[in-house]
DNA sequence: CAGAATTATTCGAGACTCGAAGCAAAGGTA
DNA sequence: TACCTTTGCTTCGAGTCTCGAATAATTCTG
């Protein structure tokens, strides 16, 4: 592989993401979202087990007392809620509220709608997922 | 396309970048690079011609006094220094220095080390940057 | 049980981002 | 020339974001 070509891959991911990001502005506005809320947002599951910060935080490559300001705003905002985790209670687990999931489906729509990558027909955007896959999952 | 495959996508554009950079960490904390003055240093590329406030600031998804924020700190740590545009005397082009060159260089060789990129093959990588470039080049 | 490790939070400092206002240069009109 | 508008950038002020260090509560280990 030449390095020039990879320079430019490695931007294009960082191009596709905040190309998507922009194109949602006035979506986020509308639910006063900031960028860091709605990617915590976007980031927490309702079908799947709600995570707990430390969790959350890896998923979001933010460091702990970072997450804790975030889930705060999003609290605030009636979009999660913290629950200590039965299992160990030391960990808090974030769940979102009805409110949280109602934006949350309402941003990701719109994100799917907007993002450069909703031009890709279906073979293009599995050929995409099975090399990004390759590369982001271990082994 | 089914719509869970596209948020994956997304978010695995977004997770590529994200690891690209949680990488080169080390590097970055080495020059005293920040995030902000990370991107922007990686974005004026020294073969080409010099940019301005205003093209930097596009290709950065910023605003422009963001940008004379950044452009500051790199300007204090002696990695660029502005020049006016003799074409147009209102506008600032940003050159970099002989120090700039150099760590920009050195933290873009350790992005094509530690990108999670580097997995793939050549062909791999073509495909994966004529997908990119599909999506992203007008028309 | 005592000590070490883990999970979150608080605090304080600094970095980042943006809208509004201001300034100088360029372009248009007469 | 004079005048007005637009453009590119900077300054200012406010708010958001991020992190390291210190703290507290809980769990784990010997």
């Amino acid at each position: 592989m030449s390095a020039p070509d990879l320079v430019t891959a490695i931007v294009a991911t960082y191009d596709v993401w905040m190309r998507t990001v922009d194109e949602i502005g006035p979506v986020l506005a509308e639910h006063r979202l900031t960028p860091a809320t709605f990617q915590a947002l976007w980031a927490i599951d309702p079908d799947e087990q709600p995570p707990s910060m430390k969790a959350l935080a890896g998923r979001l490559h933010c460091n702990a007392p970072n997450l804790t300001f975030v889930s705060n705003q999003l609290a605030d905002r009636g979009l999660v809620e913290r629950a200590v985790d039965p299992a160990d209670r030391r960990s808090r687990v974030l769940v979102l509220t009805a409110k949280g999931r109602q934006v949350r489906a309402e941003v990701i729509r719109a994100a799917l709608e907007k993002t450069p990558l909703a031009a890709l027909d279906d073979g293009e955007l599995r050929q995409l997922l099975t090399l990004l896959n390759r590369v982001l999952l271990p082994g």
